[in-house]
DNA sequence: AGCACGATTAACT
DNA sequence: GTTAATCGTGCTC
């Protein structure tokens, strides 16, 4: 008998449509811990725990692009939850959103960091050799990592069949999350500046998690 | 048609 | 702590 290769690593289904037609913040608290997947070519994937998110909810919200009113850019807050909204920024950046809340409400999700699960040879290869610990631990920096650019926009995160899919991964106790304000609203007007909807995990919060310490 | 700025990052002092 | 890089977007003229 030749030894059988093994068995890829079985995954959950996708986190469903209603989970994300929820108050934003709700959602954003519950992804955090949640897996990132991307399957790659090669029928391996590029998979991550997230760790760190930002609520951007509604037109009344200042600091959320829905704040121009639906645009080219931004038509994918409106649409159906559990969608991906990608824009670009900064001359160079892509930023990878969760849509959530029911449609023609325009609010998401911002991914802002996730800790490396799998794929990590892909990931260094993308973001040009960077320590292991920096490849995915900002917005830009993540997408960088899983290669996330416009095709991902509108697409769902709910479809077995999609190239990006968000899985049950570890759970989280509530009480490790950590709030504060959104970065890099510099020029938002108070109070939407000052709102404690960036959502995270500290650095060894998941670790503690994995190890049931 | 032109312009100021951005849900950032890396590389500086 | 500061700043350059870099260009799509939304706003003004």
């Amino acid at each position: 008998m030749s030894p059988a290769a093994p068995a890829p690593i079985p995954l959950f289904p996708p986190v469903e449509p209603a989970f994300y037609n929820r108050p934003t913040l709700d959602v954003a608290a519950s992804l955090l811990g949640k897996l990132l997947i991307r399957a790659e070519p090669d029928d391996t994937c590029t998979a991550g725990i997230i760790q760190e998110v930002e609520a951007y909810i509604g037109q009344g919200d200042l600091g959320c692009h829905a704040r121009a009113g639906r645009t080219a850019r931004n038509d994918a807050m409106w649409g159906p939850p559990g969608r991906a909204y990608v824009y670009f920024t900064y001359g160079m950046h892509w930023m990878l959103n969760v849509v959530t809340e029911a449609e023609e409400m325009p609010a998401a999700v911002l991914l802002r960091a996730v800790l490396p699960l799998s794929g990590i040879e892909r990931m260094r290869a993308r973001c040009k050799h960077k320590p292991d610990r920096l490849l995915c631990d900002g917005p830009a920096k993540l997408c960088q990592a899983f290669a996330i650019d416009r095709s991902f926009n509108h697409s769902s995160l709910c479809d077995p069949a999609s190239l990006l899919t968000i899985r049950p991964g570890c759970s989280i106790d509530r009480t490790r999350i950590q709030r504060t304000a959104r970065i890099g609203l510099e020029n938002v007007p108070e109070p939407w500046k000052s709102m404690p909807w960036r959502l995270y995990i500290p650095a060894d919060g998941l670790l503690l998690e994995k190890t049931g310490k």
